[in-house]
DNA sequence: GTCTATAGACGGATAGAC
DNA sequence: GTCTATCCGTCTATAGAC
């Protein structure tokens, strides 16, 4: 179905790619901040002075661990979906496909070492809500044209949903998918990964689900606009909030 | 329809609720890590030794800016669940109520400045995925009981939806919604909170938009058990290399 | 490219006066 | 309860030998 598959170009074990590496590893572990350079070139077993030589200093040794795995993904990401609207000869893509498109392929990732694996899934996962500006900034670089190019897909493909709320979806459905992928353990009395569980079974038992749920919620009906959270907003404020707080059914998703 | 609120009381300017409200604020705004106790101490015009002589410690100051709004949350939410079962006399209550009454309480506070507002909505929104195993492991506890007595409501509310997939979609919902409390920019060039906006303006903006997303996803079509990413699982390689994937080390959080 | 040594700033915590 | 002063560890980054 999908042909040609970008190159992965077998890692050599150099100084420069141990340090990124075992970085991407704690970086995830402990978090940026929580990560020294110490950690890193101890673990790595190289010099401490190594990561300024090769990289320049601790935060732009941050952007190469993201950039090596990113510039991968929204390149393939592109290229499947340049397939996709190819094979669909002038019609938009069905959305579940885009959605397969788009968050399939990061998940795809997450059983191939060579592309980082399950490490690199939690790292992004993370970075999203990182406390620090340059990870957001380089993560908003780096995702602007294929976000762009992809929401207007959804757009094209979703013509009874207004723009602004294919964007709100977006959004959304990245929200679901990096939380699954970061990792929380708090749910996991139920949703339990055995932690003896390949990634690959991970992802196995992962994907069908997450991806049923973003397409149900992409497809959902259109929100009423003056619907208030309960207790109105401003909570405990007013009693007059209150009564309004209580509407009633939307109807039942479709199925495909 | 809903009558008693809990109480919410004014709180007073001592010492110990400056550092609290700064705390709160700071660890938003540059993460756990990221803050240090004289950054604390040094805008809420405290001394340094304050935050010791109150509360023992930074772990410890964390653990009370988080408790002292969730434990209210909670036991709304608790409240909230029980008049809703109370007022369907034996039937359980339809599924899109039970989302209302868990995240419509928790978006209904960032309008609220008494219970955190906006800035408690981020700094819950971030913790899920904290790298400190300690705010994990509080989390996981006080989110618990709510979190179980909440699953069975939805299992009760939808008995064609394995319990199972239940709890996925339980988890697939927090994420959708912890993010978008969390408040990543990088979508914002089309969902844009305009920074001049009150809180409840943002509130009224995200809600309805949330509430169809979330519902949608609760109610979509059961997933086959063996769809597979795009590239399938183990994208590019072959079953050797598979086979050699590898476990990550044990994780350091102590979830009770 | 790799290494040692160290500069220079900042971190959490605490002893003890008031 | 509040304050000053300080201990002692860790941090990133860099200078300079090899």
């Amino acid at each position: 179905m999908f042909t040609a598959m970008a190159v992965i170009t077998q890692p050599v074990a150099t100084t420069r790619n141990r340090i990124l590496d075992v970085a991407e590893r704690l970086f995830v572990k402990h978090g940026y901040d929580g990560t020294s350079l110490r950690m890193i070139t101890g673990e790595a077993k190289v010099n401490l002075a190594a990561v300024n030589y090769h990289f320049g200093g601790k935060e732009a040794l941050m952007e190469a661990v993201l950039k090596r795995r990113l510039d991968w993904l929204n390149e393939e990401r592109m290229r499947v979906l340049d397939e996709l609207e190819a094979s669909a000869d002038g019609r938009p893509p069905r959305p579940h496909k885009i959605v397969e498109a788009f968050f399939g392929t990061l998940i795809g990732m997450g059983s191939n070492r060579e592309l980082g694996g399950e490490v690199f899934l939690k790292l992004i996962g993370r970075s999203f809500t990182s406390p620090n500006g340059f990870i957001r900034a380089l993560l908003a670089e780096e995702y602007r044209e294929v976000v762009e190019r992809y929401k207007q897909a959804f757009i094209n493909a979703l013509p009874e949903v207004p723009r602004q709320e294919v964007a709100w979806r977006f959004q959304f459905m990245l929200g679901a998918t990096a939380y699954a992928l970061a990792g929380s353990d708090f749910l996991q009395v139920s949703v339990q990964f055995d932690s003896d569980e390949l990634p690959i079974e991970q992802a196995r038992r992962l994907w069908p689900r997450l991806y049923s749920f973003l397409v149900g919620g992409m497809r959902a009906a259109i929100p009423e606009g003056d619907l208030q959270p309960l207790g109105g907003f401003g909570l405990g404020l007013s009693m007059a909030d209150l009564e309004a707080a209580d509407l009633d059914d939307a109807d039942d998703a479709a199925v495909a």
